[in-house]
DNA sequence: AATGAATGAGAGTTCATTCAT
DNA sequence: AATGAATGAACTCTCATTCAT
């Protein structure tokens, strides 16, 4: 990896975690000059789309994290219960390991760039929230259709379900900074999947 | 009402709007000028505390609105599993027939001043979130207490189940504006009562 | 007198002071109307000239009691070099009981307009000055025309001495806010002139 | 010398003219613009705390070349009388060919400052001042004690005297754009000296 | 006679961005 | 490859003034 490389990787980095915190409109490119360490000519050699290029970039970046937690999840051993479960894991390991700070990022740009903001933010978060939905829907269709799980409710249905609870709950957990609330949301979460889906 | 509390009242309206969809740092005042039809002088006349002072008015005159749904659907006759349902109905309606544009206003408020923003908006969510709980709390508590429900589990950890499902099914809802989400979680977490709760 | 020429007076009193304390652009129109008691209309009501045509008011006002002082003094009974030391006096005097507070209205217009500023209030502490200058000058000439004072120096030379050094000693008396700068001045003052016009 | 300390200087020179001619509250940055070609921004790079931060910075510059030029005089070869006849030569050098226009930088701000205004630039104009007087008391101190001098008055006494004479002479030609005024104190207040310290 | 309501202009400041070096 | 210098637009806010009541 060339240095050119490197420092991009480096500013990457640091930009997705300053975006994550403090919100696309909320950090200022002197956030990023202080994070990277590098000043504003610096950061725009590497990312000529100035400061929504980057954001786009270190939104891509975040949600590659977030994606490879929840495929893993989603390809756990076990049957179609357990990867659901695995699922929830990520949302709690999430709440107290998380890999970028500043709560779900998909949550974040979905608030923030609800009216304001950038469309094009916002169509990353659909996008990102489409690939997850999916991973839910998936777990749960091939449940059915192994016979693992009974057949109702709809996989779209325990999707909204799973991913409404433990998003909310990460909300939660962040407006009291205590991670109880992701716990009780995940326990109760399972005894709603077991009761329901349980053959 | 003199013209003034008219004028007063209007910006208060006008201002629970902007910030709701925009936020309190995405909102400027020029969004407000342009909402009010006033001037900024206009708007300083009556909130001398500037954007920050209003922007707290306006906050505690949305979350009056939101409190009231909650209240009455707290007091709704009938046992606690039908208060419980009319408290998830408050997010349906909602999600339909919003109060204030742009999404449930603590959640905003939890995801905006989570790192930066305004300490003081942050408090008042908090303790919006604090009364909302205290609510679904105080009936499942009741409900126990009266056998309505089984003991089982803690009043606390069904507060946090019912308002991580719903705030997250809103934010679901706003990400994708279909409010299809609401509804799935909203049946969804009445499966999980009923099975959890019912006697 | 009518309530509203009481009013006029009114307000006239409290512009002098406002605006010899914080000067004709430090002084604002809230400041008058916390000094007044009245609110913007009202004043605009008496002073149709808005600020600047209020401030002019109350300069001549403030002048009016500086000149009477003055003027008292030159008119002093004895010889000429009592009447000068009764014009010194006045400077003794208005640092331990200024008739308006602020320093002396000329220098501070003299300052505050040298540059910037209204032009006219500049052109009122002219005459002002030429007033007080002329005051002093005709003492001199009076005392040289009886035999009282010696021919030298001329009565303009004695007048800009006079002036300087009490209006300087006014200045450091407000700079160190310590009154012991005018009494070393009028003492020296007194001593030169003592010296130089005494027979 | 870089580019930006170049910019730095002359927007710090173009300053100390602006801020003595139009006074701290009087001029705008806009005015700081005009005078340096720079835009706002430009002038914030340099001076990061603003307008109150370039206006003490500017202060101090002024200062500076009054300082010098008065230690100058206090330093000059001769006996006290001497040096006092430089230090009265210094205001009639600045009357004439004053280092920064607008006056006595020391006199401006104790005006301007005087009620409202900069506690800080009030400040450093008494600092200012404490040091000139300083220097006019230590040369009749010295001069006394080396026999040049009378014994009386005491230095503090000369010292208040020079000064208020020849800083009103500066009001006086300010007000009248006419430098006799200082012509006038400064043969006067050498008189003075030569009566009353004179052996 | 005086107030309450509102405006328009301008204040100081921050910020994303560009470009010469 | 990165910095230092500078800009222009937007920001929040204050102030003198006007006018209907």
């Amino acid at each position: 990896m060339s240095k050119g490389e490197a420092t991009r990787e480096h500013i990457l980095r640091q930009a997705a975690d300053v975006f994550n915190r403090l919100g696309y409109a909320g950090a200022s490119v002197s956030d990023l000059e202080a994070a990277t360490g590098l000043r504003t000519g610096g950061i725009y050699r590497h990312f000529p789309g100035g400061k929504e290029g980057l954001a786009r970039e270190a939104f891509r970046y975040t949600l590659r994290v977030f994606d490879e937690r929840f495929e893993t999840a989603a390809l756990t051993l076990g049957d179609a219960m357990a990867r659901l479960k695995a699922v929830i894991d990520v949302y709690r390991l999430h709440s107290v390991e998380p890999p970028v700070a500043g709560g779900c990022p998909v949550m974040n740009a979905a608030i923030e760039h609800d009216a304001g903001g950038s469309p094009e933010l916002r169509r990353q978060a659909r996008r990102a929230m489409d690939h997850w939905f999916g991973l839910v829907e998936a777990i749960v269709a091939e449940g059915q259709a192994r016979g693992e799980l009974r057949k109702r409710p709809a996989p779209s249905v325990v999707a909204s379900m799973v991913l409404s609870t433990m998003e909310g709950a990460i909300m939660l957990a962040g407006l009291y900074r205590d991670a109880t609330h992701v716990e009780r949301a995940a326990s109760q979460l399972a005894v709603y999947l077991e009761d329901t889906l349980q053959l």
